[in-house]
DNA sequence: AAGAGTTTCAACCGCCTGCCT
DNA sequence: GAGGCAGGCGGTTGAAACTCT
């Protein structure tokens, strides 16, 4: 049995969008504001799918999209990030502003992937293809992983027996090894990752810092 | 000039999650 | 607690643009 489909498919425009269709968008958008994709369409005058719009919307539409060729800063940025969270594309979108998960995911696939190649590491484990290159931040990377990994035991055995810490301050992640005396700068869009994905991003962005060594605010 | 091959990226699809009733 | 719905996400597709021969 396959779930109800989630717009009637056969009064619905598909694939390119036209300029009309475009201004239609942003000019409902703008009045009404973002909100409710569903019924976005029939009372924008769109004979399009609400998801449709919303993707349109996000990933094109937007007035705070950057576009245009990503840096340098960029890349090291995404390839950094990629090493700590995998294929997140929303979280790595979220830390670089203007950016859109797509465009990322795009750019990754496309650019990023050849880049770590032609540099001799897995696009994606991070690791030397041919036992040579970058091991410092690999090991970084691994201290991480195996941090979490030891985190996530503790978290599941204290959960069965605490049944949930209540509705106390969240516990925030922090590694013993690492001395890491920073400042953390919030995520630039989302705000409703789950708390899980919050610290990891959070801790991701720890390591980051220290291993690139870069100021972001 | 033109046809074939390759790359890029906007858009779609289906699944997952969280919220509401 | 169950079920339905809407929004969000990552993977995939395919048309257009570009490069090569």
């Amino acid at each position: 049995m396959g779930r109800s489909p989630c717009c009637e498919k056969a009064h619905t425009n598909k694939g390119a969008w036209t300029k009309e269709e475009d201004e239609r968008l942003v000019a409902y958008i703008k009045v009404h504001g973002e909100g409710c994709w569903r019924s976005l369409p029939k009372a924008a005058g769109l004979l399009r799918c609400g998801k449709s719009c919303r993707l349109r919307w996000i990933n094109y539409l937007r007035p705070d999209l950057k576009r245009g060729n990503f840096t340098e800063e960029e890349d090291e940025l995404i390839i950094k990030l990629h090493s700590l969270l995998g294929n997140k594309w929303s979280l790595i979108a979220g830390r670089l502003q203007g950016r859109t998960d797509n465009e990322i995911k795009n750019y990754w696939n496309t650019h990023i992937r050849r880049k770590l190649l032609s540099r001799g590491i897995d696009p994606t484990t991070h690791r030397p293809l041919h036992g040579q290159a970058d091991a410092s931040f690999v090991k970084e990377v691994e201290k991480v992983v195996s941090f979490m990994r030891r985190e996530d035991e503790n978290k599941s055995s204290n959960s069965s027996s605490n049944s949930r810490s209540n509705s106390e301050e969240p516990k925030r992640w922090r590694c013993p090894d690492l001395n890491l005396e920073l400042c953390i700068s919030p995520p630039l869009q989302k705000q409703e990752d789950s708390e899980e994905d919050m610290m990891r991003e959070e801790y991701g962005l720890l390591l980051y810092k220290r291993v690139a060594g870069i100021q972001m605010r």
